[in-house]
DNA sequence: CATGAATGAGAATTCATTCAT
DNA sequence: AATGAATGAATTCTCATTCAT
């Protein structure tokens, strides 16, 4: 993950890199603790353990500090998008749909802090909103062409459903990250693929694909 | 919905009810605009018409308003939930669900900044999150208890699948409502209705409930 | 002498008006202490005897409060240059001359830390450079239409002859009035008289005008 | 011109040497751009083409700096000072003159943005006012020495008369060379010497001394 | 000699809250 | 009941200077 705006004028040697990596864990963590607008540049810097004036030799502001967290999630939530497997019929294809959603839990655990924020942050005509707009469409859009490739079609509008679906990932998964639901990864995840590929395949089976381990 | 801390003291007149009124509509506003810790009592005073002393006369700070405001929707959401009917799998058991849904939707619309600035108040142990939890409750387990009288029993969990449920209809009323995803009121519910019908009573039935409109 | 951005957008009270006039008298007398880049702004509030806060009432920044001095200045340097009178080759007219270096004395006298600052504020491109350029004009084309005015013609050139006439003035006028030279008023306000009385006279007088009274 | 402090006590080689000329040049670019006081070392040390770490091998601060550049000019402004010729009322007197104006316009031109931030530095006490009320000193009283020699006595206080002329030769120049007025190098010597020698020698010649080429 | 990194004191700025009218 | 003015604590940000390599 590289810097921000400041960061990226210059060539970072080794001590500075390592500066740069603790400043952006740094902020994950602050950000968790108090939400983004309730995270002063103070609290970063000491819980990376360097000064105020460091802070500035990186990123312009807290804001640029952000962005460069936010590009860094965008390019791994990209990845995941792509990474999502052809959903198939058969056990494999469970197991391959709870190891893919296994994945988006995992990331959005570690990032959930950044997420949260670019949420919050809220305007309508900034790009970070634009950004989110467009991750948003890349889970969707390879969700329906997954959802096409599966004879029958299991449901008559794939867009809407697969905007459903991601919904559903997506607000689950943050419900038991945040403990808002105290429901454990594994338990989660066993429903969540059970649900979607019986959602998915009802129409072709007669038996539940293998239910959850608990 | 009733006025915060020093408002709650005194007998409001005609005149001092219209402010209140207007200071809410202002706060919902501006935290549209800015979100709950952008938005500076400046611009809340300006959008309702009045001044930075008037604002402390009817609340004591930015929390108390704020306060005012999510006891006002919880007071809503709690009867929503309480509304939700039945879940028949005939065509009327459909509509019922798709109104209420709709009822949901229309809610949601007018207090998102409400709600989003629910998130940004993020300290983990203040009692705002734990409300968020309760309502969350109330929700799934008003649902758990509408599944419950499904026969034959459309799921083997009813709180996890409940919880998917509500996951799916709270955050794609969401992305509708903020314009994230451009789809309309409309097209949103009757995909919703439909997923969640089929979902709760594929089993048990041959054909597609109505589908939507468009 | 109006206030800056945020005073602009405000109605003022006679409360107001005495603060915004304070401060705008305090910036001189520190901008003559420690030049414009050396004034902070506690400074200024301090010897206004207001608060720091309250700065910000009627000022956007320190440059916003330099604006508001210069154009109180600027206006006040139009009507100087605005009234400089024919100029008579009689004791009259030497004397009304006099009487005209005098106040533009005066003016220097009271805002020479303003103008000086506005030398220093080094911005090629900034409508605050241009706004000088202006003044400056408005003196040397004054100066141009009196010149014109005399009969033989005094210089060939009466543009460059205005703008070193004005050069002079201006420049004496700075060393006097900052005590770069041990010149008091009086003096040096007969001699430079003289100096252009002479000058644009020596060709068709055969006598000095009244000599300085020292 | 020498180096400052640090580089005072040290032998310097011939890279030395060569780092050190380009900061001092490239202050002059940077305080052109930015004043004095809004000149940072980081600015100064990225037109040099060198680093911060650098920059204090060879100066104890920026006020090191300036002080080395200052007492450049100030020994130029000595020399050309001195250099003033007796003032002769031939043709051969006025091309003196205009050539002595000429150097003066030149030294001007190289150094104003040093010249320009002495005022910057407005602290009265200074030792830097000091010097450049001295160097002011220096050239009236070689006027005046020149116009003492002049019969008969063209004026009859020199010394106000030489402040007028030293006044007027500075802020002209100044005025043409930090282009707030559109006049060109040879345009304004031409005049500047005309006006003088006129001034010098109306009362005892009936021609104008040759008049500015263009 | 040279450099990138780090530092922290100092200055600017914001904004919730109080107060006098 | 309403308001304009004032306040100052909290925060952000800058930049001259030092340091380790």
């Amino acid at each position: 993950m590289s810097g921000g705006g400041p960061a990226r004028s210059r060539e970072l040697r080794k001590q500075g890199k390592e500066t740069l990596r603790r400043l952006l864990e740094a902020a994950i963590v602050v950000f968790d603790e108090r939400g983004y607008s309730g995270a002063r540049i103070d609290d970063i810097v000491k819980e990376a353990n360097t000064s105020h004036g460091t802070f500035y030799l990186y990123f312009a502001n807290k804001e640029d500090l952000f962005q460069a967290l936010v590009s860094g999630v965008t390019d791994q939530m990209h990845d995941l998008a792509e990474s999502l497997p052809s959903i198939k019929a058969s056990k494999e294809g469970f197991d391959e749909l709870r190891e893919w959603l296994g994945r988006f839990y995992d990331l959005y655990d570690h990032y959930h802090p950044v997420i949260r924020a670019w949420t919050d942050i809220n305007t309508q005509n900034s790009d970070m909103a634009r950004t989110g707009a467009v991750v948003l469409r890349r889970f969707t859009d390879q969700l329906v062409r997954r959802v096409r490739e599966i004879h029958p079609p299991p449901v008559s509008d794939p867009e809407t459903a697969a905007l459903a679906m991601v919904s559903m990932i997506e607000r689950a998964t943050f419900y038991a990250v945040v403990r808002l639901v105290p429901v454990d990864r594994d338990a989660l995840l066993d429903n969540l693929a059970t649900i979607l590929h019986v959602g998915l395949f009802a129409g072709s089976r007669r038996r539940r694909p293998p239910g959850p381990r608990r």
